[in-house]
DNA sequence: GATGCATGGTGACCACACAC
DNA sequence: GTGTGTGGTCACCATGCATC
């Protein structure tokens, strides 16, 4: 069914959206600032235009119905879109003021923070930055939620509400101590770097890293000994390269 | 400006589910 | 059974718009 978008309501989506957050027609006309009756009313406009019950009531709650959940994710993008247009014709960055909230694995935060804030001084000086730890699933929950306005981690996946982006790729290096028996002129081979015994960080909420899932696809496992929380100073001497990606993700 | 119509709002009321 | 919260419906009112 085509709609006639000179006769649509673009509030009646944002109704809908209202109504798939709250599950609730009171508590999502309070969220919009009317009455009941009239979200009552702007619901039986959305099941005329759609030709569906959308919400049904279930115990306490209107739960949606498989069309509604067919339609929330292209209607929540749709109004994304529609309010970053919206948001884009007044932003200023050297007018604003607003702090945005950064999830940063720490390896992120100390490679691009300090280039970043360096940057903001120029472009956005009274914008502030709040740093947050995240890791692991959890980062790509944070923002959905909208706890935070970007994250710089390494993705494998992001939900389709999610916008991801590759910053740049770099190499891991394996590093051990100087009087180490591998630590030689001649190349580090992988039985070597699997029978060697490891002292490997994992960032808060990783079950595994990079290097552990790239092992894990060829069939391999290190020998890990002992797992600190917190980086260790070591001195470094690269033995063996491993690609990798950091990328970033936002909310679209 | 007057009129008619469509739209969308409110208040009042009723029905239902749920907790006690 | 009663009180509370919530959704649906109805009557009525305000507003905007087209037409004359």
């Amino acid at each position: 069914m085509k709609h006639n978008l000179n006769k649509f309501d673009l509030n009646l989506l944002v109704a809908f959206d209202t109504l798939m957050t709250e599950r609730g027609v009171t508590r999502a006309g309070r969220a919009l600032g009317i009455t009941q009756a009239a979200m009552s009313n702007t619901l039986r406009r959305l099941r005329e235009l759609f030709d569906d019950p959308l919400f049904v009531k279930t115990g306490a709650r209107m739960e949606p119905t498989p069309r509604a959940l067919e339609l929330a994710d292209p209607v929540s993008q749709a109004l994304r879109e529609i309010r970053k247009a919206l948001d884009q014709e007044r932003f200023d960055p050297m007018q604003s003021a607003r702090t945005y909230r950064i999830g940063m694995i720490d390896y992120a935060s100390a490679m691009l923070l300090p280039q970043l804030v360096k940057h903001l001084r120029t472009v956005s000086p009274d914008v502030t930055i709040e740093v947050v730890d995240v890791g692991g699933e959890e980062e790509v929950l944070h923002l959905e939620r909208g706890e935070v306005d970007l994250v710089l981690s390494r993705f494998q996946w992001v939900p389709p509400k999610v916008s991801l982006q590759r910053l740049f790729s770099m190499n891991y290096v394996a590093i051990f101590c100087p009087n180490h028996p591998l630590v030689g002129d001649g190349p580090l081979t992988l039985d070597a770097f699997l029978e060697a015994r490891h002292i490997h960080y994992y960032p808060r909420g990783m079950d595994k890293t990079v290097v552990d899932e790239a092992l894990e696809e060829m069939g391999k496992k290190r020998n890990i000994i002992v797992s600190p929380n917190q980086y260790c100073t070591i001195e470094v001497r690269p033995r063996i390269m491993i690609e990798h990606h950091l990328t970033y993700a936002f909310s679209k």
